[in-house]
RNA sequence: GGGUCCGUGGUCUAGCUUGGUAGGAUGCUGGCCUUGGGAGCCAGUGGUCCCCGGUUCAAAUCCGGGCGGACCCA
């Protein structure tokens, strides 16, 4: 049976920024009070939840050939110039070092917005052969942008944390065939470890990374019916190894410039996406896999009974479950059975166990299973097992739940009229519409249909072909519009 | 980018219009009692009223500037 109690939190799909606000503090995940916008501070709990997910992405890129590396955070002002279409678009969001001490330096110094300018002049060392390559490398690092738009917690921040690989090929075929497997390494941590479903997405043309020749996104979708980008890969083509004369001898011996890919994991995002994706109006719901705390075993005391040979149970079972490597806690503080469910509610954990005088007499123990809120009695022997697969079923409960959000989102529309006829209903929707491409006429969508913007096209239909939904411009391609963060 | 609102113990908040004692709730600490979805009682603890400047005998309160935050619209 489902229990209904009274909840902790507004309803998130009505009221979402309070509903963030509030998972944000009262989950102790981060805290918006250092006092320098768009700077925020990770808790424990937050920064536990986020190491887990920086170890499945980090697995998931070694596991492919990735090597970590870390580069300094500060890019001279001469390299970060050296793309020209790059510090085109970085330009205005660059934070700038003016001065050590009370000297003022004889070069300014950039907190990378994105780090190819800081990269590459060391690949241009580093890489002379076809023998050196492919070069396959990532680090895990913040990013500083000034950005002039509402910052938002961990979704829009001046400083956000994010994987960034850097990988050289050869030939640009091997480098377009990186964004692929870039796609599938997302997929892999993204759709099936954390059970959030995305789009995937090339960028048009006016849309794509300063520097890059192609440009992919991975859009998520937030309760709000807004749309989030959580990850980019980009096909570099010889842009950034031609400018910062990174230069090969190929097999035959002639010298050229290899081809680049860099791919962006937005672990800010992808943090917060877990929170507004998964969450309900108790709190959080973790992916066992990524819950700091896994297992919480509450003891339920009663006056007169043998208390004591509670404890003595529940510290068994505690200790077994901690022998084959479960986070769990067993929290016998003198605060009330409710109180503590509320609390650990909040923070996801997977499963409860409490243990009264009833399981005590009986060798049983009974369950809660936060995803699905339902409780379960059990036979002590059997827990190891239950949660095994209960925790598979997590997973598969959650990433149901959000794919449907998502299908359910997407509306195929054919004609104007029915567009802005969709746009007036209440409901925010990913329309999927033919659209010639053009950055004019995109544009005039966005300030026509009241913030709706052309997100590029979807990868799996990259060849249909039909008339632009605006304009009625033959050889269109299909895109989505939708709002964005 | 445009607009609206806000900043007071750890947290939430009253007080601001009409200048003069910083009040409450919650948390925290100790004690008693209790424990199957946020219990209760008693005692204690905790505040540069965001910052800088101005007006004034006197500023949380009025004025100017700054910093930070929330929400709505584009």
């Amino acid at each position: 049976m489902t229990e209904k109690v009274e909840a902790s939190l507004p309803d998130k799909e009505k009221n979402m920024s309070e509903w963030y606000t509030e998972i944000l503090e009262r989950g102790e995940v981060v805290d918006i009070r250092y006092g320098v916008k768009g700077f925020i501070v990770y808790r424990p709990f937050g920064m536990e939840i986020m190491k887990n997910i920086i170890k499945l992405y980090e697995e998931e890129l070694e596991k492919t050939g990735h090597r970590p590396f870390l580069f300094p955070v500060v890019i001279p002002e001469r390299n970060l110039r050296k793309e020209k279409e790059h510090i085109k678009g970085f330009e205005g969001e660059v934070f700038w070092i003016e001065k050590g001490g009370h000297t003022p330096l004889e070069e300014r110094l950039a907190l990378r917005p994105t780090s190819e300018t800081a990269i590459y002049p060391l690949y241009s060392l580093w890489l002379k052969s076809y023998r050196d390559l492919p070069f396959k490398a990532y680090q895990t690092v913040t990013v500083y942008r000034y950005e002039t738009k509402a910052t938002r917690p961990l979704l829009r921040g001046r400083e956000f944390l994010w994987i960034e690989t850097h990988n050289v090929y050869t030939t640009g075929e091997e480098a377009r065939a990186q964004t692929r497997e870039d796609a599938e390494i997302f997929w892999e941590v993204t759709y099936k470890k954390l059970g959030i479903p995305f789009l995937h997405i090339r960028r048009e043309e006016y849309d794509k990374f300063p520097g890059a020749v192609e440009t992919y996104a991975f859009d998520t979708l937030m309760p709000d019916g807004r749309v989030l980008q959580i990850g980019t890969t980009h096909y570099l083509g010889t842009n950034f190894t031609k400018v910062f004369d990174v230069i090969i001898h190929d097999e035959k011996g002639d010298q050229r410039h290899p081809h680049s890919t860099c791919f962006g994991i937005g672990l800010s995002r992808i943090l917060a996406s877990i929170l507004l994706v998964h969450g309900d109006e108790y709190g959080m719901v973790l992916p066992f896999e990524i819950a700091p705390l896994q297992v919480v075993i509450i003891p339920i005391y009663k006056t007169g009974f043998d208390n004591e040979a509670i404890d003595k149970y529940c510290i068994e079972i505690r200790n077994k479950l901690m022998e084959e490597g479960v986070k769990v806690v067993f929290d016998n503080t003198e605060k009330s059975p409710g109180e503590k469910y509320y609390y650990y509610d909040m923070r996801g954990v997977p499963f409860r166990i409490e243990i009264g005088p009833r399981e005590y007499q009986n060798n049983t123990v009974t369950v809660f299973r936060r995803d699905v809120r339902k409780r379960e009695t059990i036979d002590k022997k059997e827990l190891l097992n239950y949660i095994r697969e209960k925790s598979r079923d997590i997973l598969e409960t959650l990433r149901k739940r959000a794919e449907e959000r998502l299908a359910n989102a997407i509306i195929e529309v054919r004609t104007k009229e029915e567009l802005m006829k969709y746009v007036k209903e209440d409901r925010r929707r990913i329309f999927k519409v033919y659209f010639c491409g053009r950055e004019d006429c995109a544009k005039e969508i966005k300030n026509e249909l009241g913030g709706y913007e052309t997100r590029g096209i979807p990868t799996d239909e990259e060849d249909k072909r039909g008339k632009c939904i605006w304009c009625g411009s033959e050889d269109a391609h299909i895109a989505y519009l939708a709002k964005a963060y």
